[in-house]
DNA sequence: CTTTGGATCGTCT
DNA sequence: GACGATCCAAAGG
């Protein structure tokens, strides 16, 4: 696995559930604000209830049947945006979502974003929070970010994924999920503070 | 600290 | 017409 630099496109052309928990302590970059990733969740394509692919391809999930390494930004709750990042062979529609970040740099960028949030653990410790103070929306889906063309790039920059990330439970899924909702398929790196609470219990 | 309910609209049924 | 891969302020321990 790549130490440092910019990730390739085979990296994501795989199953997400092998991705996901490779792309903790990965960096995302966006203009003058700069993250690590410490908490992610998979969703799979077509035998995942819970992905919103599940029922086939739309115009708002479109990008998930895509490339891998681009984001997936999605509308929800009719005020928040949420980012992923595609997975598998194209056409497979997978992608891991991210649920929070540990701001690195550019957090004064991100407190006028989020409304005048004071500390630093309020800034993007969760999936829509991040996006606020990345300034993700809509404009972005379909970006690749394996090159940064489009103004966001991911990368890593020496620090590797935990050896044992701390797993659990995918969040706000419904009953319309049925069984995949008690799928493991959530990672954080154990310890931060920007990782929701239950997920800093060790597994 | 935890719990609860309101906000708000694109998307698919 | 119903429902979110959510967040936050307010209220209670």
């Amino acid at each position: 696995m790549s130490q440092r630099g910019p990730f390739t496109r085979s990296f994501f052309a795989r199953d997400a559930l092998e991705v996901a928990p490779e792309l903790l302590n990965a960096l995302l970059e966006r203009g003058g604000c700069l993250a690590r990733i410490v908490e992610v969740e998979a969703y799979r394509g077509g035998d995942d209830p819970a992905s919103h692919a599940y029922r086939g391809k739309t115009a708002r999930n479109a990008t998930m049947f895509g490339e891998p390494g681009h984001l997936y930004v999605y509308f929800t709750y009719g005020m928040h945006f949420c980012a992923n990042v595609v997975c598998g062979p194209k056409g497979e529609a997978s992608a891991v979502l991210l649920r929070a970040l540990s701001p690195v740099k550019g957090m004064q960028t991100m407190r006028r974003r989020r409304h005048g949030m004071e500390r630093d653990r309020d800034l993007c410790s969760g999936p829509a929070k991040l996006c606020e103070a990345f300034g993700i929306t809509r404009s972005l889906d379909g970006a690749d970010l394996l090159y940064g063309k489009e103004g966001i790039v991911l990368r890593r920059d020496g620090v590797a994924p935990p050896g044992k990330p701390n797993i659990g439970l995918r969040v706000g899924l419904s009953e319309r999920s049925g069984a995949a909702r008690t799928f493991p398929w959530r990672f954080a790196v154990p310890g931060d503070p920007n990782v929701s609470r239950a997920m800093r219990i060790p597994t």
